[in-house]
DNA sequence: GATAGGGCTTCCAGTTACTGGAAGGTCAAG
DNA sequence: CTTGACCTTCCAGTAACTGGAAGCCCTATC
């Protein structure tokens, strides 16, 4: 199958696909007599994996790793464990941030009249360095 | 107060205040007479303005936007408001998303037995496009 | 007064993860 | 046979820095 279709299949844009073939994290597929690339049904499996992985906060280094840990079929389900335990680490400070950045600026929003005043809470908050 | 000492007081890398101020973000200090920045505690207070608005995830160009709605005294709050608001559901959705995707992982890390085992749910899980 | 260390300057390059566009070849429909 | 939608490569640009080189400047110590 062409690009187009593997983009569709995978939900991965064709350009993103030819960048992470460039980048060795996605598979280097077959090509027609003409040059057009030609994705394999496994090919297209390994891209919907890598676009998942991105979803869920890998890196394109961490995707490298773990397409590697996914086509080894020597690898322990452990290394693979310790990875996602670390993003999950990374995940909750996120959501520490943003939950934190989201009280501060709905209390400003809340304080602030809206109106043609001068005076506005939520600029005063940010030069006070609201947290 | 030279750029080391503004870095300090606002929490800014010196290199990134530098790049802010080559962006047209953070205001362009005096200079001494040998050409070193000279930071007032205005200056100063923009810089924190600006690394709050950065760290509340408001991106440089938003940041732009402030700092001229901060330094323009006839601006209006509400547009103020407007920006903090759109600001808000962004970050709904972006907490919404790392919800999913905590989600997501742990029930995979669950699953993993963490063993030598070839078999690994969470790259199953991850291959089959777990949301 | 020489020297060592830090801090300051500019400029250029690299990073991550794409995205857009130009120039040109290919393919299927009408 | 032409049109339009594909595909190819390559080159440039984006955001928001970050690192490094080359070269002043300033202060402290021997």
């Amino acid at each position: 199958m062409n690009i187009g279709e593997a983009a569709t299949q995978s939900g991965l844009p064709a350009k993103t696909i030819r960048y992470y073939e460039e980048a060795h994290v996605a598979p280097e597929p077959a090509r027609t007599e003409v040059g057009y690339r030609d994705y394999s049904e496994n090919d297209v499996h390994l891209l919907r994996f890598i676009h998942t992985a991105r979803r869920h906060g890998f890196s394109l280094e961490e995707c490298r790793e773990l397409v590697s840990l996914y086509t080894d079929p020597d690898r322990s389900s452990r290394d693979v464990k310790v990875v996602a335990e670390q993003k999950i680490t990374e995940i909750d400070r996120k959501l520490k941030d943003l939950r934190s950045m989201r009280r501060t600026l709905s209390t400003l929003v809340k304080e602030c009249h809206g109106d043609q005043r001068p005076d506005c809470p939520i600029l005063k908050g940010l030069a006070q360095g609201a947290k």
